[in-house]
Order: structure tokens, then C-alpha cells, then sequence
DNA sequence: ATTAGACCCTGATCGC
DNA sequence: TGCGATCAGGGTCTAA
């Protein structure tokens, strides 16, 4: 379920069990994710208190009274369910273990997060919280979206000289962190960009155009709770609700809701991108 | 340094 | 109902 916006609303959900609560006891299923687990995980994490739920891109961090930080990646098909708190009026009882529940996280307290990931592309790593920068996962990334380094000339001068398509350039993490493949394709719906062009083929007042229409694309997203694909939830349960916001995602052979245009499906770079021929040029 | 393609893994769905 | 092909919101690694 990963992308930003869904990430977000990941931290959102796990915030409440989490922050400000000691982690009892912690329960490693298997000894790798994507990759292998780091040594003693599961005694490294055990006793420590999480102080505080943070989001980098489409990571989550822990951070852990004991100086580290638990990162977390959900990969394609990873979730983080909670379970043994109070939702409203209502008691969320823990559910039976299922298949692919590879770590689990019992908090003082009574509540329950497990990690479930039935195709392992997600991961966990333990690393020094005043480190954190340069782990190998972080270090590369390009910036946050919302934050002060993502700015037009930015956009402009990282794009000026790629020869791949708009499509690939956005999917690109060094360009920008947390874009996925849903929100590329929205945004360059809304942008009105070919997604097949080439990036430094664009008009510089078109790249810069994109930098608030990300902005605006994935916190509409985040306001709706992310996008709930195939019946995939959040935390608590939930479902988020902005997949009935697309324009173009998913929707092949659909009209297009700014032109009637039937909207197509393309392959680029191994992944489905979805535009409008007519609204996108 | 950039870029395209293979690859990682499981499960749901679709056409036959 | 069964079976194979295809697809899926992630990213890394290799070779050119």
C-alpha cells in the first residue's frame, strides 16, 4: 500500500498505539524481509520506548529511547495493523495470526502492531537515530515533497539534462522522494504533460508547474487516508477513500473526466502508466 | 553518470 | 473447476 500518502496515513494510524509506549516484548517471525533482519532485532527492540513516529519518503522511522531507530519500508503488498486499542466507541480485538506476519510488536498496554508482507519486497532496519542520514536506504534520496528544498528551480535543474521519459524522471527517488506510480500518473494528468515525453525536452515553466501540483495531488491523497487498493486498509482498518479521486490511474478504456477521451494503458520502464491522449501533451 | 532491463516474491484475477 | 499467463501502490542490481 506505499506510497506517500499512504505512508503517511501508516504513521497517522500506528501513532497512537505507538508514540510514548514501551515495546513489551517483540516478536520476529522470520529472519529476513527483502533483506536479512539486522542482528538481535528482536532483543535490540524489546523494552525500548518509542518516543516518536516519523515519516522519510516512503519510510517510517521508531525512534527508540535506546538511541537507535527502527526503519520500516512496506515495500508493494507490506501492512502495519493494529490491534488491542480503542477506536472510537469500539474495542479492535487481535485477530488471529495470518499468513505473512512476520514481525509483531506487543506493546505495554495491551496493543498489538503486526508487519504483514506477503510478497517481502518491504524491509526493517535498526540504525543510530544521530546517524540515520547515512544509511544506505536514506542517504541517496532526493527531497520531501513538502519540504524547502523541493522547490522549482530544484525541479528544473534535476530534470535538465534526463533523457528518459516525464513518467520515469518522477518515479526516480533521487528526483523526488515518495511518488509512486499512482500519484505520477495523476499528477501528470493534472499537469497536462505527455508522460511519454522527455523530461529535459519540457518547457522549464511546465517542470515548474509540477512542483505545486505534487504538493496539492498527495495532500489530497493524505487528507482521504491514501488510496485503498484492492481492499488493501490502513492501520486502524480503515479504508481510504482517494481512489475514487483518480483520473486517470487504473482507469483504462474510461473516459477521461476532463475530455471523454478514452484513457490508455502503456508500459514504460516495466510499470502501467494510464493518460489521457487528448488532455496530455 | 544515465538508462533499460532483469530480478526479487506471493496472490488475485482473467481468459481458455 | 483447473490451469497458465498476466498483473500488482516497491526498489536494487547489472550491463551497456
Amino acid at each position: 500500500m506505499p506510497e506517500l500518502p499512504e505512508v503517511e496515513t501508516v504513521r497517522r494510524g500506528l501513532a497512537p498505539a505507538m508514540e510514548g509506549v514501551r515495546i513489551a516484548r517483540a516478536q520476529v517471525n522470520r529472519p529476513d524481509l527483502r533483506w536479512p533482519l539486522p542482528e538481535r532485532m528482536a532483543e535490540r527492540l524489546t523494552g525500548t520506548k518509542v518516543e516518536r513516529l516519523r515519516r522519510r519518503s516512503k519510510y517510517i522511522l521508531a525512534d527508540l529511547d535506546s538511541g537507535e531507530s527502527l526503519l520500516i519500508h512496506l515495500g508493494m503488498s507490506g501492512r502495519m495493523m493494529v490491534s488491542g486499542v480503542m477506536l472510537g466507541e469500539f474495542h479492535l480485538d487481535h485477530p488471529a495470526p495470518l499468513k505473512h506476519d512476520h514481525v509483531v510488536l506487543h506493546m505495554e498496554g495491551g496493543a498489538r502492531v503486526t508487519f504483514n508482507d506477503a510478497r517481502r519486497f518491504g524491509a526493517m532496519d535498526l540504525v543510530r537515530t544521530d546517524r540515520e542520514a547515512a544509511h544506505w536506504l536514506l542517504a541517496g534520496l532526493g527531497p520531501e515533497p513538502f519540504g524547502n528544498d523541493f522547490h522549482e528551480d530544484y525541479l528544473i535543474e534535476a530534470l535538465k539534462r534526463r533523457a528518459t521519459p516525464i513518467k520515469s524522471a518522477l518515479l526516480d527517488q533521487h528526483v523526488v522522494a515518495g511518488l509512486g506510480n499512482i500519484y505520477v500518473c495523476e499528477v501528470l494528468h493534472r499537469a497536462k504533460i505527455d508522460p511519454r515525453r522527455q523530461a529535459k525536452r519540457i518547457a522549464t515553466k511546465r517542470i515548474a508547474s509540477l512542483v505545486p501540483i505534487i504538493r496539492e495531488v498527495l495532500s489530497e491523497a493524505i487528507a482521504a487516508g491514501g488510496s485503498s487498493l484492492r481492499d488493501h486498509r490502513q492501520a486502524d482498518g480503515e479504508l481510504g477513500y482517494f481512489q475514487h479521486s483518480f483520473h486517470v490511474y487504473d482507469r483504462e478504456d474510461a473516459p477521461c473526466t476532463a475530455c471523454g477521451t478514452t484513457i490508455r494503458r502503456i508500459v514504460q520502464a516495466g510499470r502501467s502508466t494510464f493518460f489521457c491522449p487528448t488532455c496530455q501533451k
